[in-house]
DNA sequence: GATGAATGAGCATTCATTCAT
DNA sequence: CATGAATGAATGCTCATTCAT
């Protein structure tokens, strides 16, 4: 889902290089967009975008602010791949190969504490600006980064709604769960937590307390759906 | 808790400028200053803060734009109050004067509902460009306005806090809840749902249903918080 | 033919001002316009569009560079101005209102040696910048103006052709002249005469021997045109 | 005249390391030199002079743009060494080696129509572009190479001169013509005929009206010069 | 009070040129 | 020799803010 709307890159297709040497390796280029990508991402992170300069890039990497013209087309085109390379970093943290199907409502039960453990202690130790700068500031540019954000927030209902649609059918959850609904909800307690972590750093206990009761209202949600 | 940062104005005491020329009472000075709040309100709401120019807002209400900072320190200092605006529309939308104490699971219920609907309803009817105005573009700013969020966001958790307390000791909501946990939870819910506003209007059966579901979530958890 | 492709001008057309007292009156608008223009075609005459930069405009009066863009769009689009202002200035010099229809060779003849000579000495007197401006700065700053100069040239030969037309007619030409040809001939002539001025000055008696010698291969020429 | 403002080569002296590997030959480099300047021409004429980038030039070599500055100094360096070329084709499409002289009016005539017909021939169908790229382009880089420019075409007059010289004495022309003017008119129908071209090609029977309509313009020339 | 003309700080972007490989 | 990655000077343009009228 992090479409990867490169442009620099692209690389030419066909070397067609007849004389002199390879020019700097593929891979160095790649390096070198990956290490600008990660400067863009500290200074936007740390001063937002509209108050980031390409020449504060450049100069965090120590390198002149043309470089950073070879590498990408202009400003908002590498506000995108940062998009992407916080989006990785985000589901990466999230995501598991394997996760094996929950056989018992204990096993289901677990399954989501591990999710939100998971979620919340990958995003807080690994980086905290990382909710800040996807959710509030990448959604703020423009209406295509912000109809991808929001695409990317459908996306994780759409991931787990999913999940609880195999409880319901299993018998973890109530049968007349919204799944939809549910869904929504819980990608909303997670952007809670989240931004809960941007003002200042959570506890493991409290994130654990958070998680626990965030699970519980799914699965010791016993009542039919209303009245 | 929409502090009211003022600046050019204050108000303060009246002039009270007896006889004579009128002088452009205190009042219409009062309601040129709103006009313009409500102006760069639509004018941010539709093209962001940053693409938004001064001239903009001027140009809407049919002023000069130097007339703009005889009211107003400068285009910072308009967002405050322009988030004030939106902050006292959001929660003139929620809040009732005489919320009567339930008395009954059912009543407690019910006023969840009730609260749940008239958010949503209230903001979904009135102004779909309030979720994002306040929570998107208000946020990524700077750091003054994004805590100001932020503890807005708190604030909501807190004023939950206690009516999911009493819930508690009311014997609503089972004994060992999460009461803060749950109310940031809450919050969450509501940012989801706002959000998902954002991109495309939610109809009412799909809002009747979100609010059950939350509500059902929170009313009908049974369990024992965690191991 | 000297198309006004104005931008910035245009005025408003509805006044509609309710408050306040009107701008800076539309004539003091179009005088400040008129000393931008004129600026710009002194800096680029001296030292070409390329060089120029909108700076050094604002410079020569003392100006902020920033009011600049109050008068017109942006760089290009004062060069279209400017380009007019060196046209009118131009035809102002050659162009009479009255000019009696010649009723003998004689005057014919001397109706021609006097276009040559105004041309020629209102050029030199008034403004020798003016041909490298028009025909060789000008003309090479992209496709739209290239044609523009162009054009302006076929023009010139189309106000020729009638009087040389008129002057087959009445005999005063050799019957079999080709009109259009020498039209574009002595559009050649009026070229070549500027041009020269470009490099350096050129004496009245120089002028006037120039005029002559072209006016005789107009009207001296007397063989049928061809083998 | 087409002064050869070389400098990164200079050629000069001959290597002539003796034995050892192929040093490149100076040939080799020359021909080299001799690829950058057409392609550079082709550029300057497409796009103009001053929308081309070095890049531009490589790219159509299919050469790194590193490389056009072992064979160039700079890019207004290799521009002089484009109008030597363009310079080069114009006089090579006119020049003939043996002209003989002319010992009969109708010879004179002839010879200045063959002139003519080779001039605009040439131009006409080897390259169109060439009188934009000179006559131009060219003349509003910077002052010295419009010195050069207008220089050539005082040369050009410079050469007429002396065979309406010629004419004169021989009794072709009238006694009193003065050849000088007369050269330039002549220069200036060279022009327009020349730019008429750069719009839109001409046919070759329109060259061959105004070739015959120029050269009576002159042959045909019965009066005293003047009053 | 209202106005809008004037201003210039600020910034994204281009591209000729250099030089290590 | 050939190359292209790196560089930064140079510049067009925007827009918040001021202030004389």
């Amino acid at each position: 889902m992090t479409a990867t709307r490169s442009s620099a890159a692209a690389a030419g297709s066909a070397p067609k290089r007849g004389r002199g040497r390879p020019p700097n390796s593929a891979a160095a280029i790649e390096r070198r967009r990956q290490e600008i990508i990660e400067a863009a991402y500290d200074v936007f992170a740390e001063q937002g975008y509209h108050a980031s300069g390409i020449a504060d890039i450049a100069a965090r990497l120590d390198i002149g602010h043309g470089t950073f013209y070879r590498y990408f087309d202009n400003k908002r085109d590498i506000l995108d791949h940062v998009v992407d390379y916080g989006l990785t970093k985000f589901f990466t943290a999230v995501v598991t190969d394997g996760i094996a199907l929950p056989q018992t409502k204990e096993e289901f039960r677990q399954q989501m504490t591990e999710l939100g453990n998971r979620l919340f202690t990958g995003v807080a130790e690994e980086d905290p600006r990382l909710a800040r700068m996807i959710l509030l500031e990448a959604s703020s540019i423009d209406a295509e980064l912000l109809e991808r954000i929001l695409g990317m927030l459908d996306t994780v209902g759409t991931m787990i709604a999913p999940m609880l649609e195999r409880g319901v059918r299993k018998g973890f959850l109530r049968k007349d769960l919204d799944v939809d609904s549910a869904a929504k909800a819980l990608t909303g307690c997670m952007i809670a937590g989240l931004l809960g972590m941007v003002r200042r750093p959570m506890s493991k206990a409290a994130r654990d307390r958070y998680v626990d009761t965030v699970v519980s209202m799914i699965c010791d949600n016993v009542a039919p759906s209303s009245r």
